[in-house]
DNA sequence: AACACGGGGGC
DNA sequence: GCCCCAGTGTT
């Protein structure tokens, strides 16, 4: 039977991971969050460095948002921060540091959806309730021959469906994690290894040749061209000029350099016309385009091109906006950016 | 129902 | 260059 075989699979091929060894509410909810979207790979040095800093959920409810967000920097999808965030302040503050116990409690958490309710709930509390993430849809898609689109409505209440019929009530955790453990490690997107599968006998994908085919996902959206264009202010004493972005778009709540934003990536003419105010001419030494070309950065749903503008001048302006700061060059690292952002301070010191 | 939201890695 | 990753929230 398919989950028998799913959970010996599991026993004998289990990765070792932290959150794993005594599943606890906070630890596996804080696991839960950091890899939504996310490769085990590249979410768990930043689980690891989150647990070593924030101990308890109160300890995460009582930092500030500046250093969640750094500690988050890198890891993308940045409101996952900021809904972590605010739910350990209520289970620290409302509910006394106890997570809630059921799948239904759990979902109405910021940043907690089905997937992740499921997830908590079976692993912790042993409630039987199926987990369908990017693994599950491969491995039953396959398994079951399904075709119908994983993203479609009918799909998602399909493959929950299916998801639900499959689990093994007596051990709803443990077979989640083992399901989704297999579809990582053994039925991947590329390559499944159906020679060793332990369900290839009664898999339709393998029987009819088309695991490559599967799952079936309906297109993809199109991505949107953007021009940034930074304006890296410094003066005499090395002191810089940095933004937060507030606005609702990408990288909320990160830093950045003064931005202008162009239907095209801005020329030396253009930024000396329209890009700098009067005052700043005045106390202007010098501007240097720091690369040639502009730096392209893809995201899921937009391609930027970025140019770095080295602009010196002899004193910063006294009358910054309220979302700015001035800041030593120094100072930077503790400041939450955008990996674009990273990349060109890393590259100026290095 | 469709879209926005990051960054990294595999092929 | 394209696809995918232990998805969620908003419109």
């Amino acid at each position: 039977m398919f989950s028998k075989s799913i959970l010996n699979w599991y026993n004998e091929n289990k990765r070792d991971l932290p959150w794993r060894n005594k599943p606890e509410a906070y630890f596996v909810w804080l696991s839960e969050i950091m890899l939504q979207q996310t490769r085990v790979a590249q979410g768990l040095p930043y689980y690891l460095r989150f647990v070593e800093e924030f101990p308890t959920v109160h300890d995460l409810a009582e930092a500030s948002q500046e250093k969640v967000l750094k500690l988050w920097q890198g890891l993308g999808y940045y409101s996952r921060a900021r809904n972590l965030h605010d739910t350990a302040k209520v289970v620290s503050v409302n509910f006394g540091g106890i997570f809630p116990n059921n799948y239904k409690d759990l979902k109405k958490l910021k940043g907690v959806g089905d997937y992740t309710a499921s997830a908590i709930a079976s692993i912790v509390y042993h409630e039987p309730v199926a987990v369908v993430d990017g693994n599950v849809y491969r491995v039953l898609s396959r398994f079951f021959g399904v075709e119908t689109p994983i993203n479609s409505t009918e799909g998602v209440k399909q493959f929950k469906a299916l998801a639900t019929k499959m689990l093994a009530e007596k051990s709803p955790g443990l077979y989640n994690q083992a399901i989704m453990e297999f579809g990582a490690l053994h039925c991947k997107p590329k390559n499944p290894q159906c020679v060793t599968c332990p369900v290839q006998s009664n898999c339709i994908a393998f029987q009819q040749n088309k695991a490559g085919e599967l799952p079936v996902k309906l297109k993809k959206q199109k991505v949107r061209e953007r021009f940034f264009n930074f304006l890296v202010f410094q003066d005499v004493k090395g002191q810089m000029l940095l933004q937060k972005r507030v606005e609702k778009d990408i990288w909320q709540h990160l830093y950045q350099f003064p931005l202008i934003e162009s239907k095209h990536n801005l020329t030396l003419a253009e930024i000396k016309k329209t890009a700098l105010l009067d005052n700043e001419k005045k106390v202007l030494q010098s501007i240097k385009r720091w690369n040639e070309n502009p730096i392209k950065h893809v995201l899921s749903h937009q391609k930027i091109w970025a140019i770095f503008w080295c602009v010196e001048v002899k004193k910063l302006p006294e009358n910054i906006q309220n979302t700015q700061q001035i800041v030593n060059k120094q100072e930077l690292v503790k400041f939450a950016v955008p990996v674009l952002m990273e990349k060109f301070i890393n590259s100026k010191n290095g």
